[in-house]
DNA sequence: AGCGTTCGTTGATCTAGATCAATGAGGATC
DNA sequence: GATCCTCATTGATCTAGATCAACGAACGCT
């Protein structure tokens, strides 16, 4: 079945948007849909950069690791997320389906030059580099200064955030459900931490009523202006 | 004195190498150079984003604190670098120069309209962004799953491979000598580690024969293998 | 030359978070 | 519904690196 990026549910909001009728006519010819399983990776680490793509549906996760197993999670994408590296011909880290997904792929080669033929459709991924340049920034403060607790508030102050137009919701303004992507270790890798030290950080804020657990999965956000206050300082007074 | 741009020390090396003689008149006139003295900071965490610029002379830290102080480099820059956050309001980071420095400064409002009327520079910006990004992941990794002395050992081979088109010397082609542009603090502050520990695993180093420190700013490599092995798995076997 | 002042090294101790180990809690399979 | 199997929690202990503290060395200043 061929791809048709007039009906493409991300159209909209991923870097396509840049695009008129007739561009998606053109760039509908270089691209293929792909479906991939959970755990699957669609670029390991050290390869040449040989595709691109576009998060259809899904979600993924941006690794580096260490020969001994040691893994940092570098990024996350989700659904409109652009993935892969443009003029570069090494790919510096593996892309893995964390759930059954679907991306977009070009060949990294056409996909560079039809950006060159595009200057709109190069400033929004120029838009999106930099955005996410600033978010990797700041994880390198969570990562190199902060401490157990401030990363885990953080991330989950994060991740709220990021699913909120998915997921969540906002009861009274002040009430916030959302289920995570992913388990335990993921959440470790993101964090640079242990799945222990994550486990043990989660139940502290549970006993101290700052969140609620009402399974793996779901998190609940009840105090979400003492988790900000944690995030930044790590302060926990007693409740 | 006005700035001139055919005469710049990083015409070629800067994203103002993408344009032609003309286009170059033309952004001479959006441009001032400045000059900033060691110490002092050009853009502020949480500023609005007024300027961009391009990096002549020196060197500057980029970084991110925490309200107690902590502080984390983000990010270094040296000539021909480019400064600042285009196409976005705000400044997540604080800009500060290590070393008397002169910049190449532009109003961000002319520097974003200007850019998107040549998107020969647009390009170069994002081919920028996308290394920068490369290498900001790559500390990540560095930052949430390397030891002390993985870390201080990838350290000293990134710096030396930064600095070796100026003040690095290759002798027999394993010999390296280079001078930090910049005192302990601050590489504890780059590797996420406190001063003395950055210390204890330089003196390590240092007997174990990896290195020698002529002075308290130089640097020798005296087994560049060894200190590889050291950044990528931590191993220091018995000499 | 003498004297602060700043910066780096070294040592002693402490602790946050890792590691090791056991237990518990769904969720799929037959 | 019993049996795995995977994943999360909890507890006990260990350790890398932080913290606290003293000392030393280079540099600028009078």
């Amino acid at each position: 079945m061929l791809s048709n990026c007039e009906q493409c549910v991300v159209r909209n909001k991923s870097i396509c948007s840049a695009l008129d009728p007739d561009e998606l006519i053109a760039i509908n010819r270089l691209t293929r849909k792909v479906a991939i399983k959970a755990g699957q990776a669609l670029i390991w680490e050290g390869d040449d950069s040989l595709i691109v793509a576009n998060v259809v549906e899904g979600a993924f996760k941006l690794t580096s690791s260490l020969e001994d197993g040691r893994e940092q999670i570098i990024g996350l994408l989700y659904p409109s997320d652009f993935v892969g590296r443009p003029f570069g011909d090494k790919n510096e880290y593996s892309v893995t389906a964390l759930a059954d997904s679907k991306v977009c792929v070009f060949s990294r080669s056409d996909f560079d030059e039809f950006v060159r033929e595009h200057p709109d459709l190069e400033h929004k991924l120029l838009q999106r580099t930099l955005t996410e340049l600033d978010r990797v920034r700041r994880s390198m403060l969570l990562l190199g200064r902060k401490t157990a607790a401030e990363r885990v508030a953080s991330f989950l102050l994060e991740m709220s955030e990021r699913l909120a137009d998915s997921s969540c919701s906002v009861v009274g303004g002040n009430l916030q459900l959302f289920a995570l992507p992913f388990g335990r270790q993921q959440v470790a890798d993101i964090l640079g931490l242990t799945i222990e030290t994550v486990s043990r950080q989660l139940t502290q804020l549970k006993k101290n009523d700052v969140i609620a657990l009402p399974d793996h999965r779901n998190v609940q956000i009840l105090d979400p202006s003492r988790l900000q206050d944690i995030a930044d300082a790590g302060a926990i007074t007693a409740h």
